[in-house]
RNA sequence: GCAGGGGUGGCGGAGCCUGGUCAAACGCGGCGGACUCAAGAUCCGCUGGCUUAGAGCCUGCGAGAGUUCAAUAUUGAAUAAAUCUCUCCCCCUGCACCA
């Protein structure tokens, strides 16, 4: 079977009769989109499983007669794409090796991508062609690209909205900050790719006794304060005196420098560390003095370059005031109680079996931190009793309330280098703009919306339901990036995923704007558009926008929103998704009826078992599999890999199976006309009673979205259903035609373009993607005729461990006598399972064969059906077991096994 | 740390909600056979172990414990879960301002 070929045939045929451009008409409507590509790569595996499950749905719901609108476009906003073209022009071996070996992309292009248009609309190109080859039922004159101006005016509008809500707000921020190229660094930026995580530690100012200034020190454990017994410089370091919020403070000048990001920092002066060392600190929460000391581990760097000695809770902070300042003299001063451990920092050096004292040290602070947080007791009043988590929290409020202590904030996993090479720093904005998704009444409607919608799997809801309540404030706008400019301050731009999140909206009337510059998209064509608001004239004549294209926008929109489904990976639950159900529930919070009304969230797409990923190298992209395989055995894979409620496990080893099975049923077609039964026999009624059943299971596991079952159902058992139909001698074109015609449309939604082929092949000349779905006749079910089926296989088993035993033995073997059970055995069966018979041999025997309770319940097949039916499958089982086969009456037989014989059990005999 | 999801034969993965019919679907892989000069493809069979005239036993679903329905059984004893409950161990994902 040359799939590309038929592909490629299928592709053309149905651009070429547009019959995926969808318009409203008076079919019920159905809209569903995937989250859209982001383009700084072609889309791999991965993405092509969310795809191809939003296609198979696009593909099952037009079947069920819904009028469907599939669209796609490409997201291009943000960082990523301006960061690779940066990264390109500055030569990163990584990311071009990257480019060259994972994508084969020409050396020549790759120079050019140092512009990021060149390189997003480079990758528009792969996907758009990747979309097409995969065969998805997308209507392609919706297209748009994220960072399109006309889109911008849609998200503007949206900001309006949102503001006109009240849910803009302004405030402080901190970002990670590259100091070399002043600006704001994500993962992207970073080597190595590591997110830059901040987190917020205490500056606790300790006074010194007859100067002007204190010294600031950085902790993660202000409740240990208590505790200090003393301060630690670092006698090679720098320090400098420099005002900071309007006090004077010492710190390292390193921290100075970076503060700076964070604070207004003035007036820095040196100050010798000779001099720091003679002076003594006022501890803010008990007004103790303390000296100030030299320790080596103190890093400069780290915090502030100051650290308050707490000996009796930090093993750093008792290595270095006993054993490198030998300073006996000072006591420890225990705070917490824990394990009843008289000194824990000694105790839990002591632990610790390690050569190398920084990381005996090490190890020895990261088990103490950790227990103590956990168990440890406060041990002085007024707070003794409490946990450590509880006085923390309190003594940092009363610090920083009295002015002790200010919140500073550190990269946690710091060093972290921007790709330029300078560390990465934390920068304080103070003029960040959020979302309020922590608004009560915000939360409660989006709730409400979730509640309304379908959520498959199922199991999403409850991760959208707790997203919902803990997104609160989001950051929505940055200093760089493509796409939109925030509307109340041209300086930003919006924010990626912000920008994104109503956007399936602008595919309803996406493509009617071509003629329409983006200036003339103003806040009263969308508000008409969308929300209803305004008249057309005015609009019309305000926007310069013609009267048919402004109406046919808002038909479009008002029928095609009132059912719209979003297909995403599931990591996309705990942002993306969220958002968009934020945002669709206040946008229409007064027009309920566009509320989107489902969301599918699948699985990660692991590969061969393992998570695909830059450093293994397995990324792989959509179109090489294709390539290999073909775009249906490729997709059959992808959805055959899991149901949507976890995480599919693609295998290359499967595709061979799927192909070879795809080839059995063309080969079958191909054949048909070598079939030339004209009577209806037994195994005629049972392929017909197996087809109803299929496509009654293939409809429920399609609402519910088991692709896995799915294909089982539609292609694995179809072959099994169709070789037993042969081998049981069945040949009767007709009601093949019949079965694998409905075979064919089951397989429309996953293996569009092979079955498109052979339906044609079986003499349609409908598109099999515009057929209708297939009904179920429940009247074809013949339970009956399916157990006799199952009797014979299960009566052949039996045969079969005979055999194998007598064959082991070296008895020879040349026929096979079936004894079937008398009238009288059958009626007595029969009122056992009545409970009118209490015979203890029938009891035995049925007891016997409890593990095939199934056919002799409810069994009223006579004792010349039961005749009949082995009578018509002799030749089959004769040729399973390899011997000639007599049938006989249990009544007239003479063989001592006869006994054994049940209905539909028959018993027999070898010889 | 908090939240969510998991741990099933060589592998992937059903089964678990609604307990028995489960040595556990289906697929992959492996083995054997047919076909072939041969290989591949295809077809047939096997694939936990030991046995065996159609039946039995053992082992078995992360570890441990508990409960109990059907059933067997009986002095209202006892036996009895992949599936129910609890504990423990281990793995994965998310915890944002990033697509």
């Amino acid at each position: 079977m040359d799939f590309y070929e038929i592909e490629e045939k299928w592709n053309n045929e149905w651009l070429n009769a547009k019959i995926f451009e969808a318009e409203p008409n008076d079919k019920k409507p159905f809209m569903i989109v995937f989250a859209f590509p982001y383009v700084n790569s072609p889309f791999h595996m991965g993405h092509a499983y969310t795809y191809s499950i939003a296609d198979t749905v696009a593909r099952y719901k037009r079947m069920q007669g819904y009028n469907v609108l599939f669209p796609a476009g490409f997201h291009a906003t943000g960082t990523p794409i301006l960061s690779f073209a940066k990264r390109i022009k500055a030569g990163d071996k990584g990311l071009i090796d990257e480019f060259k070996n994972i994508f084969n992309i020409p050396d020549e292009d790759i120079k050019k991508m140092i512009d990021p248009l060149f390189l997003a609309n480079y990758f528009i190109e792969i996907d758009r062609r990747a979309f097409k080859d995969l065969g998805f039922s997308i209507d392609f004159r919706r297209e748009f690209v994220s960072i399109d101006q006309k889109f911008s005016k849609f998200v503007e509008w949206q900001f309006d909205k949102l503001n006109e809500a009240g849910l803009l707000t302004k405030g402080l921020h901190w970002v990670g900050w590259c100091p070399n190229e002043n600006n704001a660094v994500s993962m992207h930026d970073t080597s190595g790719d590591k997110e830059p995580e901040i987190e917020e530690i205490t500056g606790i100012k300790f006074k010194v006794k007859d100067r002007d200034f204190s010294f600031l020190c950085a902790t993660f454990r202000p409740e240990t304060l208590f505790g200090v017994t003393n301060l630690f410089i670092n006698k090679n370091a720098k320090y400098v005196i420099c005002t900071i919020e309007n006090e004077k403070v010492c710190i390292s000048e390193e921290a100075s420098k970076r503060l700076s990001y964070q604070f207004d920092i003035r007036d820095t002066q040196t100050i010798s560390n000779d001099e720091l060392l003679t002076l003594k600190a006022i501890n803010p929460i008990n007004n103790s003095e303390v000296p100030i000391l030299h320790a080596s581990f103190v890093d400069p760097k780290n915090g502030t370059g100051v650290v308050m000695s707490v000996p009796a809770h930090a093993p750093f902070d008792y290595y270095a005031l006993y054993e490198e300042n030998k300073r006996y003299d000072i006591k420890p001063i225990k705070v917490l109680e824990i394990n009843n451990y008289e000194i824990p920092a000694k105790k839990y050096i002591e632990m610790v079996d390690e050569e190398d004292i920084n990381k005996k040290l090490e190890i020895a602070t990261e088990k103490e931190y950790k227990e103590e947080a956990h168990k440890g007791i406060f041990s002085i009043e007024p707070y003794k009793g409490l946990n450590e988590s509880e006085v923390r929290e309190k003594i940092k409020e009363d610090l920083e309330k009295s002015n002790n202590a200010i919140p500073i904030y550190i990269i946690e996993n710091a060093p972290i280098y921007c790709r330029c090479g300078a560390e990465v720093v934390v920068k304080k904005i103070s003029d960040q703009w959020f979302l309020d998704y922590g608004n009560q009444e915000w939360k409660k409607i989006a709730k409400e919306l979730l509640d309304k919608m379908q959520v498959l799997p199922e199991s999403a809801r409850k991760d959208l339901e707790y997203t919902i309540n803990w997104l609160h404030e989001r950051a929505v706008v940055r200093a760089e990036g493509l796409g939109t400019k925030f509307p109340l301050d041209n300086k930003y731009i919006i924010e990626s995923l912000s920008d994104s999140t109503i956007y399936p909206i602008f595919y309803t009337f996406s493509h009617l704007l071509k003629d329409v510059k983006p200036e003339q998209l103003t806040k009263s064509f969308f508000d008409f558009v969308i929300l209803n608001i305004g008249n057309i004239d005015q609009v019309s004549k305000e926007t310069g926008i013609d009267y048919n294209i402004i109406k046919k926008s808002k038909e479009e929109f008002e029928y095609w929103y009132k059912n719209s489904y979003n297909s995403s990976g599931y990591d996309l639950v705990y942002n993306h998704l969220t958002m968009y159900i934020f945002n669709h529930a206040i946008i229409f919070k007064d027009k309920r009826e566009y509320w989107p009304k489902g969301i599918i969230a699948n699985g990660l797409v692991l590969y061969d078992g393992q998570k695909m990923s830059k450093s293994l190298g397995n990324i792989i992209p959509a179109l090489d599999i294709r390539k290999k395989f073909g775009a249906d055995p490729t997709r059959l894979a992808l959805i055959y890999s899991s149901n949507v409620d976890s995480n599919p496990n693609f295998e290359l080893n499967n595709l061979k199976g799927i192909i070879e099975r795809l080839s059995y049923i063309e080969n079958v077609i191909d054949n048909i006309q070598n079939y030339n039964n004209t009577e209806i026999k037994n195994i005629d009624y049972w392929l017909y009673s197996k087809l109803a059943k299929k496509i009654k299971n293939a409809t429920n596991e399609m609402e519910k979205l088991l692709t896995r079952d799915y294909v089982l159902d539609v292609l694995f058992n179809t072959i099994d259903e169709l070789k037993r139909y042969f081998d049981r001698g069945g040949s009767n074109p007709l009601v093949l035609n019949e079965y694998i015609s409905k075979v064919l449309l089951l397989m429309q939604p996953i293996a569009p373009h092979i079955a498109e082929e052979l339906w044609h092949r079986i003499g349609n000349e409908t598109f099999v993607s515009l057929e209708k779905w297939p009904a179920i006749d429940e009247s074809m079910i013949n339970d009956k005729l399916e157990k006799s089926e199952e009797a014979i296989d299960l009566f052949i088993d039996d045969v079969k461990s005979i055999r194998d035993m007598l064959k082991r033995k070296n008895r020879e073997i040349k026929k096979l006598k079936i004894i079937i059970a008398s009238k009288e055995k059958r009626e007595k069966v029969k009122e056992y399972f009545e409970n009118r018979l209490d015979d203890k041999n029938i009891k035995e025997a049925i007891e016997k064969r409890k593990d095939r309770l199934d056919l002799l319940r409810d069994n009223d097949i006579s004792q010349d059906d039961e005749i009949a039916i082995f009578n018509d499958a002799k030749d089959y089982i004769s040729k399973k077991i390899g011997v000639e086969v007599y049938i006989e009456r249990e009544e007239e037989s003479k063989s001592e096994k006869r006994i054994r014989s049940l209905p539909l059990i028959p018993s027999f005999e070898l010889e």
